[in-house]
DNA sequence: TGTACATCAGTGAACGCGCGTTCACTGATGTAC
DNA sequence: TGTACATCAGTGAACGCGCGTTCACTGATGTAC
């Protein structure tokens, strides 16, 4: 299995192609409209041409989800070591990339097994960037304490201390919130302009909860 | 059009059966599986006879929706009039009914135009009920003070004061953070027990934001 | 109380569409001698 | 440098399935006289 034959280079290329055909119709026909045959036909190639470079949909799928992964890790990554900045940038992600961002934390896909193990390292190292951002929050009282040491040392990051990973939970959960009604239409559907609301939100982040 | 006939009483029966079988398809199959003629094989009937019931997929939807607006609602309103029981109504509501909450605040279902304004105010009667449950928040500052301001006005619920409807908006945008993390199976994904942070999230929401 | 009629639930066929995937095959192209 | 061969991208047909919706029609049933 060499790489950077001829073929290797053709066939690399062409995965990126199918893949970026993919994205272009998750955002315009949602999250089910990811359709090999579109991809395809898009593509000018017939449908069972695809098959030469993904094994089936769900492979395709799988790479999706792991290149959005590392692309909103790399973005968030990308910001000042600040609360208002790591905040900014995942909405913004968020808000510039709506499907990739259903695809990683939305209701999972009909018919889709995502038993991947790389998925679940894709997400810890996401995690783990939160870990690297957020300071101390209140301590956590003994029941939730004790559940966290457990859960942060099954990650293999024992050296978090119970008081950052509820942090950065909270963090994750709260920005999610925002993110999600956002993205979702509900601020919108509401009449409700949110960027005035989120500035709020993230201050309140700011001041540690 | 009168009502109350043999006839009437049938078809008020039927439609209920109809929106029956249409959750349970729901629950199962997720956002995306609501089929007509799924529904109608399940009743034990041809898939044309739905169109008796119903003019299409779109109003089943929209009736669906309704439902879950009114009994989300109740559910929320129906608990003691305090922060942690708020919460836990709305969490309760949430996870007993996952795919139903999504239909309310998910990603719109592709091909389906929410443009009846029953839906609108069954939105804004949910919103009220938080009205009626949160006090007063930190004051906004002036630019969001002003939006909220107007905000409220617009909807007709002029006598309630910005800090009140920032408070509203700061917990139902923390409260959807945790549930859709949780009934996405996001919480599960990492291999965190949901149910210790969820009381150290309320707690943190009862001390006034 | 009996009969005629209008109403309406439900059917089966059809339309046009789309899906993921398999299979046998063609034809071009890189590669090894 | 030329030739033979193996590799592999891509095709078109097919399979079996499902979708929402329309249409002409049948047959039962409630209702009005």
């Amino acid at each position: 299995m060499t790489t950077g034959g001829i073929r290797d280079r053709f066939r690399a290329q062409m995965r990126q192609e199918v893949k970026e055909a993919a994205l272009r119709q998750l955002a315009e026909g949602g999250a089910g409209a990811l359709s090999i045959n579109a991809i395809a036909k898009e593509l000018g190639v017939s449908g069972p041409a695809l098959y030469r470079y993904f094994a089936g949909r769900d492979e395709l799928l799988t790479e999706l989800i792991l290149d959005a992964y590392a692309d909103l890790t790399g973005a968030v990554s990308a910001a000042p070591r600040r609360m208002p900045d790591l905040a900014g940038a995942y909405r913004a992600w968020a808000i510039a990339n709506p499907h990739r961002y259903r695809l990683l934390f939305g209701a999972p896909l009909p018919g889709y097994d995502a038993h991947d193990e790389r998925l679940l390292h894709a997400g810890q190292r996401a995690m783990d960037v939160l870990f690297s951002f957020v300071g101390p929050g209140p301590e956590p009282t003994p029941p939730l304490a004790e559940d966290l040491r457990t859960w942060v040392v099954r990650r293999g990051a024992g050296e978090v201390v119970p008081a950052v990973a509820l942090q950065a939970i909270t963090v994750w959960s709260r920005l999610h919130g925002f993110v999600s009604l956002e993205i979702d239409g509900n601020f919108a559907a509401i009449g409700l302009d949110p960027d005035s609301f989120f500035a709020a939100e993230v201050d309140a982040l700011r001041s540690a909860r």
